[in-house]
DNA sequence: AGCCGTATGATTACAGTGTCAACATCCGAT
DNA sequence: ATCGGATGTTGACACTGTAATCATACGGCT
């Protein structure tokens, strides 16, 4: 007999964990249709589950972006850590650079996410203070520790900015080697460590 | 400011000149309530027009963000080219960049609006030319004209982005010295003119 | 003058959105 | 076994962008 397959989970009335289901479904319609196609119903029919579902667990929309980004910021801190761990001084420097304009293009509607609304709360993310470390060790008498450290920020979050939106006509591993490349040049100059 | 150009207006049947007077709600509402208050039929609304009649002057909502884009960014560019008249050298630079920052601080909404979408076309703006001739005077053995451009603008752009986003705690004038501060000692190390 | 094509604007309609209110269901502590 | 609270559902409302269709009035024509 031919059974109608009901079969690929057993449905019961209260989801699993929703909660995470729902900012992994988010980020999925975020890779796959940009943030146009991020809208809450289609999360909810995305975890199999009616509109109002989410409310239960986010306040609204917003909140359930803000802990899409916060994810997010996660996976940066990360790859930032790992990049730094593998270098040294300057080369160090340029190797966040690198991997923050590297983790812009590949999740470019996520990135964007993260960044282009404005943020409530505090704003030291982990990515920040990983930053700030390597920026801290090298300040050098041309700039102070904190200037250094944001303008090694703006200038690869700005490289990513422009890529993304197509102002630079650079992709991929062209992009990820200018980011290198401009990011080296201004360590060099700019850091005791030159 | 921005003002209305009159030298490219249209023939003006019944409301007058719809087209601009579209363009120019549509900046007074970004202005006032940020990009979320900026609805079409909002734009209509203030014009004391129909929700359809922007149809005849552009094809979409996309498209009247794309002449609010534009006109920002001719703003934008006569600032860039009054602040670089202003100086020279390096100290040239570092003006376009506090300016440029003071523009995104000024008008957040409608920075955010040109920049933070995907833009198709030719990426050759005004702005970026004024920005390219005054760094490609600049350029030394440190970095090529090219690279130099693109991280002169990168460093502006980011740092503007990043305070609109308030992840740099900083306002107003204390954001345009911070902008100066960067942009000069990067000029002063990074150009053939420091 | 008066007519008429057409550029312009208005109406209506539809699918889709975020979110409120009220109701249904299930899990776990008692 | 029961009951309360956590979780999910249904229905509704005010919005949005926009397609199809209808109405108007400007300006060149005779």
């Amino acid at each position: 007999m031919i059974t109608v397959s009901t079969s690929d989970r057993e449905r019961t009335y209260h989801h699993g964990d929703l909660r995470a289901a729902l900012v992994a479904a988010a980020l999925d319609l975020l890779e796959a249709g940009g943030e146009a196609a991020l809208s809450l119903r289609a999360v909810a029919r995305a975890c199999g589950v009616s509109a109002m579902a989410p409310y239960r667990h986010f306040a609204g929309k917003e909140d359930l972006l803000e802990a899409v980004a916060a994810r997010g910021f996660a996976d940066l801190a990360a790859r930032l850590e790992a990049a730094d761990a593998a270098a040294e001084g300057g080369e160090a420097l340029a190797a966040q650079g690198a991997a923050y304009v590297t983790f812009a293009c590949r999740h470019p509607a996520l990135f964007r996410l993260m960044f282009m609304r404005p943020c409530r709360g505090p704003v030291g993310s982990e990515a920040y203070r990983i930053l700030e470390r390597r920026a801290a060790a090298l300040a050098g008498p041309a700039m102070g520790a904190e200037d250094l450290t944001l303008a090694a920020w703006s200038l690869v979050h700005g490289l990513a900015a422009l890529i993304l939106d197509r102002r630079v006509p650079l992709e991929g591993e062209a992009a990820e080697a200018l980011a290198r490349r401009i990011t080296l040049a201004f360590a060099a100059r700019l850091t005791a460590a030159g």
